[in-house]
DNA sequence: ACAGTAATACCTCAATTGAGGGATTTGAAC
DNA sequence: GTTCAAATCCCTCAATTGAGGTATTACTGT
């Protein structure tokens, strides 16, 4: 049975020959085509889609309240976004959202349409450099002493973040409990905070420790 | 110019084949093979590989060390793991050690030619389900109500985890200092924590807000 | 009408923390 | 040989917090 495709796409030249392309394969079937997202809901769940294809630059919703949409209203739809967009922030917002591929719109045709099948068969296709992105953002880039602290600092920090008193980090670190004290009077100035909660917010929301 | 390859992995007839494969062929070049990563940063500077197949299962060092061996002795040596885990644990420690490709051994020959000239070109060749599991990663799960906090507990759970202070919730959400207290005793009991440092560990580390 | 929950607000007391000090020891750098 | 940073320890005082209460209002479901 045929691939049942809808896609989202406000560049109405470029939206029609994907849909002749796609119509012109018995694999692929195009069953709706739309300049926006604003119906994106009601024809997921009125057309059952496969796949949907979405751009993210488009006049009104764009595509990335576009996946949340399509994903919310029936979750079996596999998005491959399909954009010029090429910058982290607006990658990570899909990819968060719940797209299942991305691809740049630099991809040839052939390419396009092997994604369809992978997305389908349980994939997800990315275009390379969007792949690599994808996988750099794990790397953690240890932010290696940003904030110039020692490795005992460095310790305390650590305990602080897993919520730990000065009275249980001392006990921890077998070290008194002043010193502990010290220690955190001079992490805080470090990390331009004022408090222990501060110190952990700061600590976790960019992985110092 | 051929692309330099080298090859770690402790199953002899299965790195013999490898090499045996990419050799009879112009465009790869197999320059060094080794069954466990001991040497793998020696070997990586002394051979200028363009690009690593990497195991993971191997008697000593195993490969998820051996990717941080070779990233460190080499960044520009792009690692691919070649192996049959496919657990989230794993994959993601290999990300994170980072790794630029990830595919499993069912991967036919030809894809695993080819991966090898996208990684090389800057991509990161990764097997379809292993895509799939990656991207998965990023739809944060919900971890709707896994707590039972009520709406205006989880707003005060938001203040506290950017490092508010009470007083400060208080003037944020108009209420009284009081109330706020009131909220964040009734919230710790259920966040299983007993004091607010720790609510922050929890809530900022199980992205509650 | 009544029970339950959420949200609001106040009180007290002991413990912890932030802020401000000062002080010693050790090992590396110049 | 002196200087410097890191790590250790102690003191005080005011502010914040945790813990234990109590109490009112408003809305929801029965």
């Amino acid at each position: 049975m045929a691939i049942r495709i809808i896609i989202f796409e406000d560049n109405e030249r470029l939206r029609n020959s994907l849909t002749y392309l796609l119509r012109s394969m018995p694999e692929y079937d195009v069953v709706g085509d739309y300049p926006n997202c604003r119906e994106a809901t009601s024809v997921t769940l009125a057309l059952q889609p496969d796949v949907a294809l979405m751009d993210i630059d488009m006049p009104g919703e764009n595509g990335i309240k576009g996946v949340g949409m399509v994903k919310e209203a029936r979750p079996e739809t596999a998005v491959i976004m399909y954009t010029v967009f090429e910058d982290d922030e607006k990658l990570f917002q899909c990819l968060c959202a719940g797209a299942n591929g991305y691809l740049l719109k630099k991809t040839p045709p052939d390419k396009l349409f092997e994604a369809i099948r992978e997305v389908v068969d349980g994939g997800a296709p990315m275009s390379p450099s969007i792949a690599r992105r994808v996988l750099n953002s794990f790397q953690q880039s240890k932010t290696e002493n940003k904030y110039q602290l020692s490795t005992r600092e460095l310790e305390v920090l650590q305990l602080l973040s897993k919520g730990f008193s000065a009275k249980v980090i001392a006990g921890e670190l077998n070290i008194s409990f002043e010193t502990v004290r010290s220690h955190l009077k001079n992490i805080y100035p470090k990390l331009h905070v004022n408090c222990g909660k501060e110190a952990i917010a700061k600590a976790l929301s960019e992985r110092i420790v």
